[in-house]
DNA sequence: CGCTTTCAGGCAAGCGCTTACATGCCAGAT
DNA sequence: ATCTGGCATGTAAGCGCTTGCCTGAAAGCG
């Protein structure tokens, strides 16, 4: 294991004690020892061992990060968000991602004992239950967008059911009356709200009339077969819009109606959520919620961080992560000023001064 | 700290090493004690501090992953093929991103010692000389995509020059004989790599007469202006092509020749490099070098792994990572059978089978 | 000039776990 | 009956570091 302490403190001549103050900036050292070991650590090029301090101090700084998979924007954006705010607090991230069941979950955080501060988790199977059997007591969790509520752990979660509720009231708004949704997997909480908002704020508006859900399962292809199911009318009519739970199917929407030439926003209004990268770039450009994936992973961080450092004084609150509403032509909402739908086929997103610009990444 | 070994053996009558034993599967203890002692850790929720663990054995099972940034597909890739691999192999990650200076990534490298079994570093800052300097020498090591060589450590790189090189002469292929280049930062290794192998395909093309390199920074906005340059010719003639060193200054590019009502590929054919989601969105599709990232995390962890069992076995190589030329619509193919333009302006992506469908993440 | 402070520094007890070695016991061999 | 293994356990020495407590000496004080 390379230079130790110990050996610092032999050549340096003085007690392991000593060294140690010094390395840790502790007082009590005359300042002519302090340089003579700093000389020797130097010279011997000593590294101390955090592994072994984190034994004898019981602090790793170092959080435990379970996410539900690693693909995509989605995850590289909460991860990101977690990693700026652990950065700036000096903590390291131990990343864990579960993709099983909830055994290889209840794996996971057993394989984190002695190694990670806190846990920052989101998981499928994450329920009160699961925690209290399985997360030590004593060591602090923080939740991210579960079902779960309370139950001595914060929680943040995207507002699903608020940004489904205000597109569904933009829509309107536009004059859309028949509003249909293309709902996700019904397993999965972030669908579920959202269809929940949906069906609240027709319901609000008036208009349960207008409700329509068809299935999907958040992937582009079920967008397209639900777009598709809604061209061949067996009696019904079109609806003025088509709201789906996720961009993905909407733009699998959007491919369905474009190749049964119907006009998006002409004949048809679409709207998605997520706010994926794409949704700028195709044609129409997606109107949909963007929700800051990156603010909540640091916000959770955050919270994490001090329930660390004072166990009893943080609160142990659910938030909500707002989600906003981004208007672009899809939904035949007059566009907004500088966002006009370009001439040509390739995308009215490009150049438009609202939209930041996005980096290659390579 | 919770229930410990020691609470475990008192409670089942017997001395720590037993319990150990037990825990481990070691052999040596009868059934009857082995029984009573998993019931009392049962009975009493007691989960083994692997940090403890770590010091005495001195391994972890534990990566270290030092990456320049957590943002976008690019990286997030890179993640998920190295936590696939991992998670095969029972280990866990120790994220790191070293956005600054040479210092934090040294300070990153150190904060790691006794943490991790190994190293796996992404960082323009790791030379030789930095790892030679900060890496201590018993903690093997394994660059992605660096310039260094060799240099007692395994190197996993991007083959950006036999990218670059297939898509010129790809290009050339279909007829093309003036093809510009839109290059990367000029202190980006893979942007510089890019244009190397542009210029090799150039002057083994015999074309060297079209070259032509116009600056850029990854940036969709730099491509935007590269094509913007390209269109106001003063005294020059437009290329037959052009050539992005990445897919978002290509597609700024697109966005620069839809405006000006330039036809792609009509009047001029453009390519770019990553394959980034949208690549498949725009309209035309764009054609360009895809690179699979998580095959390099993947292989990047398997090696790394495999030098932590073995030291001596293991080689030192430096391997690559073959580019794979991705043709669509926008260089003026013949587009592939699976793979025509829609009618529509949404995109000639939508659903051909050649491209597996991509889940929403959400 | 004794006595209390103050301060640099050493001692040693952990932190929780692993493991080489020692021990004691019993079965089978002689 | 004695010896020899083999087996189930225990003992204790670490792993590398931190830290409460103690010591001795120098400094301050009346």
């Amino acid at each position: 294991m390379g230079v130790t302490l110990k050996d610092v403190a032999r050549e340096a001549q003085v007690s392991t004690a000593t060294v140690s103050r010094v390395i840790n900036g502790h007082g009590n050292v005359s300042e002519a020892t302090r340089e003579r070991i700093l000389g020797v650590a130097e010279r011997l090029r000593y590294v101390p061992d955090s592994g072994a301090r984190s034994l004898s101090t019981g602090l790793t700084h170092t959080i435990g990060v379970l996410l539900p998979d690693l693909y995509g924007e989605f995850f590289s954006e909460i991860i990101r968000g977690i990693d700026q705010a652990a950065r700036a607090r000096g903590l390291h991230l131990l990343l864990s991602g579960v993709h099983g069941s909830a055994a290889e979950a209840a794996r996971a955080i057993r394989a984190l004992k002695g190694r990670v501060d806190g846990l920052l988790i989101m998981s499928p199977y994450a329920d009160a239950a699961f925690l209290e059997e399985h997360s030590a007591a004593d060591t602090p969790a923080v939740l991210m967008n579960t079902p779960v509520r309370g139950y001595g752990h914060s929680a943040f979660c995207i507002d699903n059911r608020g940004g489904a509720r205000v597109m569904v009231s933009h829509l309107a708004s536009v004059g859309h009356r028949r509003i249909a949704f293309i709902s996700g997997p019904a397993d999965n909480f972030d669908a579920t709200e959202r269809l929940a908002g949906y069906r609240e704020a027709l319901r609000e508006l008036g208009l349960e009339a207008g409700e329509r859900v068809l299935p999907g399962d958040f992937s582009e292809e079920s967008g397209y077969r639900a777009a598709q199911s809604l061209l061949t009318p067996q009696g019904r009519e079109w609806p003025d819009a088509v709201f789906a739970a996720n961009d993905m199917m909407a733009l699998g929407s959007l491919f369905a109606f474009n190749e049964a030439h119907v006009g998006v926003p002409a004949d048809i209004a679409l709207a998605g959520v997520d706010d994926i990268p794409m949704a700028r770039f195709v044609s129409p450009p997606l109107t949909t919620v963007r929700v800051r994936m990156a603010e909540l992973g640091a916000r959770a961080l955050e919270r994490l961080a001090s329930a660390i450092e004072a166990p009893e004084a943080a609160p142990t609150t659910t938030e909500t992560v707002p989600a906003e509403l981004v208007v672009r032509a899809s939904c035949g909402a007059r566009p907004p000023p500088a966002a006009q739908r370009r001439p040509s086929g390739a995308g009215g997103a490009s150049l438009r001064r609202g939209d930041r610009f996005r980096q290659g990444s390579i």
